[in-house]
Parts: structure tokens; C-alpha cells; sequence
DNA sequence: GCATTACCTAGCCACATGGCTAACCAACTC
DNA sequence: GAGTTGGTTAGCCATGTGGCTAGGTAATGC
């Protein structure tokens, strides 16, 4: 397996790699600009960007000691359509099941 | 934290749990209908049950000695809105840096 | 009422994950 | 050119995860 979906999934798991998402939503940002906000030590979140970049969500250029990291929203995409689509087969089943329950209904009055 | 994205991203993570979510949107199943495709013994499968129902993405009830299980789409719904308004605001900041870009060529041109 | 079915519990194992410190390197700054 | 900054590597640790087997219980079927 290790679908596409897979290791997305697994990397929003996370709330500190969330809040990169979130942050990166509003630009591109240096390592150490991303990290300031968070608790941990600097490895550590090394460790989630790493992880973010592994998924695709992520990509970075180091230019001089500084590396730039910027969203990736593709994935984001393919995520947010996978879900629709579990959640349209959902309804519909709901209103298929609504039409055949009013159908007997209707029968039963006859 | 603890969110309930949390719990919410790491289910959907593994293949297993997601065919699982697949399979539950035509419908609720027994849970020995539902372990039948996997190749992974009964114990392994409960687990993820376990998770998928500890994640609020499935509920249960047992009848005799059938247990049937039902999706459960409102947190479906959830993820797909954070992750839409994710999308929607990175696109947003590329709108916005497309307006200034053209304004500059503009400005540069006059 | 004995056997089968459908699920559940307990307990084990290997590996992944998220955290840390220590030590390092390369690029700026003064 | 010495010091500071920004990032990186290596290695350790505790806990979580996904897999298994063995054994149990409660319904149902014959």
C-alpha cells in the first residue's frame, strides 16, 4: 500500500504539523520563522517538517544558512475530494433509502 | 490538545480503516462482513474498529451476537471543512499576490 | 444439549513516533 | 577572524501502533 492518503493522513495527525499548514497558508516562511511558536526543541520540529515534506505538503529551498518553506495545496485537494466523495456515496445512500420508505408508504395506502 | 482532528486524521491514516469507511457509506454491516476482505486476523481488525469508533467516525450496536456497524458522517464533514478553508486561504493569498503583481506592472508602466 | 458461529480479552512482539541532548557545520556579522 | 545565528546529524528514550496467538463467552443452529 503506503497510498498517497496514507502518509497525508499521517502527517495531519499531528497538531504541530497542523499549525505549520495553517501558518504556511498565509506565505512561505524560514525554518526558524515556523518553529518560534512551537514549544519543542528546534530537532524535534525538525522532525514534523521532514515528515510534512515526506507527504508532499511541503517544499523548501535553503539559500544561504536559511531555509524557506512553502505550502504544497495539491494534496490538500486530493484529501478534501476524498472525503467529498465519501460523504456524497453517504447521502445519496441516506436518499435513496428516504425515496424507498416514502414508496412503501405510499404502497401501504393503497 | 488532544483535538478531535487529532483522532479524526490518524483513523483515516491507515488503508484498512479507510476501506472500511469506504465500504460503511453503502450501508451498515456486521462486523464479520466487513473483516471478510482483509487479510489480518479478527483481533487485528477489532482494533481498528476500535479506533475508527473511538475517533466518533462509526457507532455500534450489538444484537445477539451480531454487532452492526454504521458510519458516521458529521466528523466526514469536519475535516473536509478544515481542510477546504486551508485551500481557500492559501488560493486567497495567491489572488491577492496576483493583484499586487499586476499593480506593480502598472504602476511600472505609467 | 452439543457444536458452531461471532465476537471479545489478554498478552506478546517488532517497529514507528515524538520527544530530548550533544555536538557539528556553514554562513553572516562585527 | 571570533562569535553568533540557523540549521543539521546522531543517538537515546518512552510510548503508541499494528500485527499475531491462545483462549474465552454468549447466541444460535441442528
Amino acid at each position: 500500500m503506503a497510498n498517497q492518503l496514507d502518509s497525508f493522513f499521517a502527517a495531519m495527525a499531528d497538531p504541530t504539523r497542523r499549525a505549520v499548514i495553517e501558518r504556511l497558508t498565509d506565505g512561505p516562511a524560514p525554518v526558524s520563522d515556523l518553529h518560534a511558536p512551537h514549544d519543542i526543541a528546534l530537532p524535534t520540529f525538525l522532525k514534523h517538517l521532514k515528515k510534512l515534506e515526506a507527504a508532499g505538503l511541503v517544499r523548501s529551498e535553503k539559500a544561504g544558512r536559511v531555509r524557506t518553506v512553502h505550502i504544497e495545496a495539491a494534496p490538500l485537494k486530493a484529501a478534501e475530494d476524498w472525503l467529498h466523495r465519501q460523504r456524497r456515496a453517504w447521502e445519496g445512500r441516506l436518499d435513496r433509502l428516504d425515496a424507498l420508505v416514502r414508496r412503501m408508504e405510499q404502497e401501504t395506502r393503497e
